[in-house]
DNA sequence: TTGATTAGTTAGCAT
DNA sequence: ATGCTAACTAATCAA
């Protein structure tokens, strides 16, 4: 009774209004238009017009089902394909993450040796009698509210007492009113 | 028809069995183990016993369609679920990502100037030769939000492109880590 | 009226 | 026999 109620109930409409030729197939009635639709109703019983009706109704609403369940899976497949998506970008970003951590750390690591290598390098002809530290200071431009600032370094050699420092840094675009924003590193 | 066949049922198995005293209702009907089955069977007709079992049959199904329909919500809730959870961990990954690359950016700077400074120092003391200008720089410490910031001066001498600039500058309380904002006056 | 959705029914497949 | 699922029907809601 559900896989083929169709051919059954065609058959029954057919023999009852037994009168026009080219009797309703299913397609047929439900693609109809309502004009189209009353043309065929012409000279047919009360009742054999509400029960053609229930039929079209009964045909319709087959096709809602079906485009209903379509519905329902694409909407499925469209999650599982979004999940997969966000599942590779999570990897791609999460690849991204950790290359740009190792190149962090060992950029930190040639930072600080550096840094070693230019106290050593700085100890011996400037002055050493003066000299007790040599501090690497980061200036960074600040001009407006931080954001677009470019950064940018020097480095100091601070006197003995810590009161004093004196050093040679290089800078861009230095003009008058700048202001800077200085970290004193070591 | 659909929306409560249960009672029209259940109603004539009653009738037409009409024998033991607690006639048998849907739920009893459909949890009924098959050895209690075959016990509320005895002194049944053929038919009446093939209609009984139809009827679990389709109550059987009845939940079974039930629950396949609350599977299928299930499911879709949890893809729904893990889609919200993927695109917070992107958002996540994005954040650490850009920030990481904004310090690998100032650490990529910090470096090369001290490269430069290393270079600098290393290929012998300042020369005074490239020494062109001299000028008065403000370095206001600024450790908080600005307010109670100790001002303080010192000199610089600037190179003659303004690109480079040496000098010695005195300060309090001088601290590793410590921010100063620097103003070039002229 | 038309379309969409829900629940119940049946058929069919698989265990 | 049991459980699950697809398709269909009817009921119901919304536009």
């Amino acid at each position: 009774m559900t896989t083929n109620p169709k051919p059954n109930k065609a058959l029954k409409v057919k023999e009852e209004s037994g009168e026009n030729a080219p009797v309703l197939s299913d397609d047929e009635l439900v693609s109809m238009s309502v004009r189209e639709l009353n043309q065929h109703l012409r000279g047919l019983t009360k009742e054999e017009v509400i029960r053609l009706k229930q039929r079209r109704r009964t045909l319709k609403n087959r096709g809602y089902a079906a485009s209903c369940r379509i519905k329902r899976v694409t909407q499925k497949e469209e999650l599982e394909r979004q999940r997969v998506e966000l599942q590779q970008e999570v990897e791609k970003l999460a690849r991204e993450n950790s290359s740009m951590k190792l190149e962090l750390d060992a950029l930190r690591s040639k930072y600080e040796a550096l840094q070693t290598f230019a106290r050593t390098v700085a100890r011996g002809p400037i002055t050493p009698a003066k000299v007790a530290t040599t501090s690497v200071i980061t200036i960074v431009k600040s001009a407006e509210i931080s954001s677009s600032s470019v950064p940018f370094s020097a480095a100091f050699q601070l006197g003995e007492d810590t009161r004093g420092a004196s050093g040679v840094f290089v800078n861009d675009a230095q003009e008058p009113g700048n202001r800077w924003t200085v970290e004193i590193v070591t």
